[in-house]
This record gives C-alpha cells, structure tokens and sequence, in this order.
DNA sequence: CAGCTTTTTGCAGTTGATGCATTTTTGCGC
DNA sequence: GCGCAAAAATGCATCAACTGCAAAAAGCTG
C-alpha cells in the first residue's frame, strides 16, 4: 500500500515545458526512456483492447497481450498490475491541482452538488484526451461485465484521494452530506455521463452528457419532495 | 408429500419444524442433504471470515479455509465462485415477488426516489436476517478495500433484474430517470446505509440507516436548487 | 439391500501474478 | 565513439486461484 504519490516537484524551469505539455497533453517526456515507456504502454493497451475485442476476455492471456506487443510477458507486468488494467487502458487521471483547490475552497458555485459535477467533469476531461481507448474500454466493459469491477477499483484508487478533498473542504465550509455518499456520487455521474455518451453515438464529449445526469438528479429528488 | 412420521393424531411435526426454521432463519430443509450443504457453506464463510479477520485476505488460501471447513479445496468451488465471495458470505438475497410487484404497479407512494428506497429497505431486511455474518463482512470490507469490488459483482447480479423492475415500472408510469443510474443510485442507497449502520455499532437494524441517506441525497439537491 | 442421483474428492493442467537474479538498453560525461 | 551507472526488460522459479474430468462416497427411494 503504497500512500499517495506526489505530483510535482516544483522544478524552476516550468513556464515552456508546461505549455508544451498543455499543447500535447502528454506529459513531459524527457528522452527516448520515457517515450518508449509510453509507446509500449500504449502498445500494450491496444493490443489487449483489440484481442479481447476479438476473442472474448477469457479466452485472452496476457502471454498472447505481450507477444502481441512485442515484449516479454514479465513485462507486461511491470506496466500493469493486472490484465483487466491494460485492456481498460486504465490511466491514473488525476485532478489538475486548481480544480481540487477551488474546491476545497467551497467554489466555484458554493453549492455542493453543482461543485461535485466541476469535479466529474474535470475527470470526464482526462478521459476526452485519450477518446478512442476510452471509447473501446466503454465498449469492452458493455461486452464483459467483469470489467465493471476493475471499474471500481479504479475509483478506489481515488477514493482515498477524494476522502481527503472532501473532508477539506468540509473543514471550511461544513456540509451534512456523508463522504461514503459523496464518493458513489461520482461514480454514478462519471459512468451514467459514459453510458449516455456512448449511447449518443460517442458524438462530442463525455462530459457533455454530465448536466443531463445531475438534471436527472434533481428530478429525481423533486419529485419526491412535490409530486 | 405424505408426513413422514405417523402420529396419532393430525401431523404436529410439520408445525414445529416450520417455527424451528422461522426461529432460524433458514428456509425448509427437506432432507440431510439440503441440511448438509447449508452447513458446509455456512462453515465455509466462518472459516474464511474468521481466517482473514486474523491473518489479512492475502495471507489467507483456500486451501486453509477449506483444511478449516472440514471439506477438500474442490468441494469449496463447488460453493463459492471465488475466495471472495466466501469471505463476503455473498447470498443471492433475491427481492420478495410483492415488493416487486407493487413497485413495478407504480406503487406504494408513487414517488420514484421513495418507492427505490423501499426497494432498498427490502434489499436491507434480506441482509438483517444474517446479520452476524453481514457484519463480519462488512468490517472485512472496511480492512480489505479490494472486496469492494466483489461487493459491486454482487450488484451486477442483480442488476439485471433491477434493470428488469424498472423497465417494467416505467414502462407504465413513465419517468425520465436512467436506468444506469437508478442501478447505481440502489448501490449508492445500499453502501451509505450499510457504513452508518457500522458506525452505529450495528445497533438497530440496517434499514434504519436508510431514511438519513436519503434525507442526506434530498439535501444535496435542494441545497444546489436553492442555495 | 439394490439401484439411482447428487455431491465430494483427487488429479492434472491452465493461467494470473510475484520475487529475484541476470542481461540488455539507455543516458551521460568524457 | 567509449565506458560506466541507472533503468528497464527478461528469464526462471514459484505460488495460488480456478477448471474439467472421472472415480468414489453419500444420501435417497423403493
């Protein structure tokens, strides 16, 4: 159990470098190393997405993944932690820092729910960058449902992350609403934003689609409240 | 279906035998058979939960949990599905016919989020008739954040069938709500209800906790309608 | 008891996943 | 280019989860 990984280490020549990445929304890659790394990585992803695709989850091995890559299948583990990862190209979006800050600061809007969906949208954002494996691991989780749990886990590892922001923010400006609640929250705008994206067709963004999940929200409670 | 044991009057064994399994919890048991196989996968999930509350869920194989049963390591695939599931104690707790019913009429309040949490409650009074081994899990899950993804397995069981119910209802009262996200609103109902349960100290019963996750999801959007 | 069905069990085999030692590749100063 | 240190890839051995199959045991029924 490895705790959280800081991002940054405020290096003093940022000013180009951030730009550049901004343009390319890849991170820096310094050397042949990285942009290997990242290319095998990608490799990887593609080949699981396209031979699960193909033959069905199980009747894949991650020996036929790596071959498919060209690397050895010891390898393949040094990239993933598990099969299921690399076929839903599972990326550790994190939250830009000033979204999180902005947050925990009780904005933009100060109204909690409104502010939880800048959140979703921001994570909606990271996966927009790399539409076409996300759009295939949409596909894939319809196909398997087992992947829905690797899902999950993948929330887990935000979760701990999210706890934090939310009882930050809690700190400051107090609201009544569990954490526990607030987590499965965002689970339930990220993926009913991802259901309604591919369902339109993956036309325009995933986020896109998040005003309607929360206007079904409020419905929801409103017509409990009157109906 | 004649009684088994003549008596002298009418047969008063099938009335003790339906209070003994009314006071136990534990549906008809027609023979040693069906008695057997009950035991052993209740033994099984005391022997699991009981190893990995002691040792952590890695540390724990299946061949100790079965050398703890009493049965052979492939008598436990014939219970369980996986190591997990044994941990959890996961029961196919289906929703009764009339809850389904009146709920797929429309009913009873006619209000959607009230007539789910119903639906919830129902889903909750399953897990209190087990309520030691629920707990146990439920404490595991805390330790073990990976079972959180077989707690989600569990719910893609039954998402079928709730995707089913609430076609079904709005199929003659109308309503605009994703069926994706009710699946996850149900799970949302669920988890809240069962971690402030925990935190109680499991006083009462789980379905009390209900009423305060949803007040907590009304909040939330009328926070956000009227600040 | 005898025949039938259900369940358990042993055994062999596949696959996912991890640790460790070794080799290969890359970055870098010369 | 050259050699050296760090990083990454690889090979190998190993463990554990899980599955299929067929034989054995146990419960059921007449």
């Amino acid at each position: 159990m490895a705790p959280t990984t800081p991002r940054s280490t405020d290096a003093p020549t940022v000013g180009l470098r951030e730009l550049a990445d901004a343009l390319e929304g890849t991170p820096v890659e310094r050397g042949l190393r990285e942009r290997k790394k990242r290319a095998r990585r990608l490799a990887l992803i593609d080949a699981a997405q396209r031979l699960v695709a193909e033959h069905g989850l199980d009747a894949v091995t991650v020996e036929m993944i790596s071959a498919q890559a060209g690397v050895s299948p010891r390898t393949f583990f040094n990239y993933f932690e598990s099969k299921d990862d690399a076929v839903l190209g599972a990326e550790d979006a994190g939250l830009p820092d000033d979204v999180v800050g902005t947050f925990v600061d009780g904005g933009p809007t100060g109204r909690l729910l409104s502010d939880v969906q800048v959140l979703v949208a921001a994570l909606l954002a990271a996966a927009d960058e790399s539409h076409d494996r996300v759009r295939r691991a949409i596909d894939l989780v319809q196909q398997e449902p087992r992947l829905l749990q690797r899902h999950m886990a993948w929330l887990e590892r935000h979760q701990e992350r999210l706890r934090e922001i939310f009882d930050a923010r809690r700190a400051a400006h107090p609201f009544s609403t569990d954490t526990e609640l607030l987590n499965l929250l965002v689970l339930m705008l990220l993926r009913t934003s991802l259901v309604a994206w591919e369902r339109a067709g993956y036309r325009g963004r995933a986020a896109d689609h998040l005003p309607s999940a929360v206007a079904q929200l409020l419905d929801l409670a409103a017509g409990d409240v009157a109906p």
